[in-house]
DNA sequence: GTCTATAGCGCGATAGAC
DNA sequence: GTCTATCGCGCTATAGAC
């Protein structure tokens, strides 16, 4: 999944080429680029996004960042590589051998979660989807168009075992992943609309336990 | 709502000043442009969208666009405004006096019907939400909140008459929302999930009813 | 009202001193 | 490995001939 796989373009020396320290030093910058990158590109788009304010917020003067991250495009798909993990992570509860209600339930839980620890990851994502996903088109009808389709059949098997009202499984999957993204994806809308400054905890409590009884009632696992 | 009110720049003559055919072709030449604009803004976002490529796609030379909206902002602000009008008529049929099955039904349908029909206002209009929606922070808190508290006050009344499972309205209506939207919004991710070219006729019915039937047996509105 | 030609500038990227 | 200084492209916007 990793794009970056940095070449070394300077002379090479003998023993161990990069000393402990400068990995350190590395690894500490490349992950200040990464987390300032995600918060930049999900308010800013793409094209709306500048390497200047990246750096700055990254606290980092900008050539520094062309030095790890030789293109704005190389230092996007860095980003989205570790979007796209965390995405693929979050459906974990859904086996055939889980009980269907708590399965539910905890993917609701997870994926609600996800939106409210992580909401730059997840509007970065949208935003990608929304502008027709150029760079990771080959993801979605991969690695993650293989895992729905898995994670469909689960939910098949349940209804034939009688356990769960019939529903076309796909689009179960896009009612849960709308409904949950929506509160990170839209929280301007959100908070708008419902006069608050911002989400909290409970905020979040409310939602989940909302989409969950609409959920789990709408296909009959629930008085 | 309208935010683009021309201010005659040209000397002004006796008789009537814009004769009926000069009325006439400004209108054409307005509704091409914000058709174009729709597109490029949805598909680019506002700063990957180019005036150039909006002028070519109206297939009026560049500078004319800028005669017709000074700035892009400008056009940008009269894109928003008619995807607003649209917003705020979906909800006509949830009123009090109505059915709770079939109002619901019908509001679910005519959001999906929107993005079938009209998919890039949807995602014009996600994109301002995704960055913070800058440009229409007022109108959420205003008249869009107003609407939604009266269409919650409904929803409060049918619950109240034992007519429908208690649930938070508002949450309601954001499950609602990204459930339908989605199919515009994120057709990328659809489509490439479903393994498909696009999505037809019979996707948005599959969708429709999947949503619908959640929805509905989920507010107990269904066996 | 139309369009060519260009001004002006913000941004990504890099050269080159340290 | 760091950072100042700068290049050059592509974009919005406009001047001015028609």
């Amino acid at each position: 999944m990793r794009t970056e796989k940095k070449k070394r373009a300077t002379k090479r020396r003998s023993g161990p080429p990069p000393t402990a320290k400068k990995l350190a030093i590395r690894r500490e910058n490349v992950a200040r680029i990464l987390e300032a990158a995600e918060a930049v590109f999900a308010t800013r788009g793409f094209s709306g996004a500048t390497t200047a304010e990246i750096a700055e917020r990254a606290g980092i003067p900008k050539p520094n960042l062309h030095y790890y991250f030789r293109t704005k495009q190389a230092l996007y798909r860095a980003v989205l590589d570790d979007i796209l993990t965390l995405w693929l992570d979050a459906t974990s509860s859904i086996v055939a051998e889980a009980e269907p209600k708590a399965a539910l339930r905890a993917y609701i839980e997870a994926k609600m979660a996800y939106s409210r620890t992580r909401p730059f990851a997840s509007k970065v994502f949208a935003n990608e989807l929304l502008h027709g996903a150029p760079a990771v088109k080959g993801f979605l009808g991969g690695a993650m168009r293989r895992l729905v389709d898995d994670k469909a059949k689960v939910i098949e098997g349940w209804i034939a075992a009688g356990r769960l009202q019939p529903i076309d499984p796909h689009h179960l999957f896009f009612v849960l992943w709308a409904a949950t993204q929506t509160y990170a994806d839209f929280d301007a809308q959100i908070t708008a609309v419902l006069g608050k400054r911002s989400l909290g905890e409970a905020d979040f409590a409310q939602a989940a336990e909302t989409v969950s009884a609409l959920v789990l009632r709408g296909l009959g696992l629930k008085a």
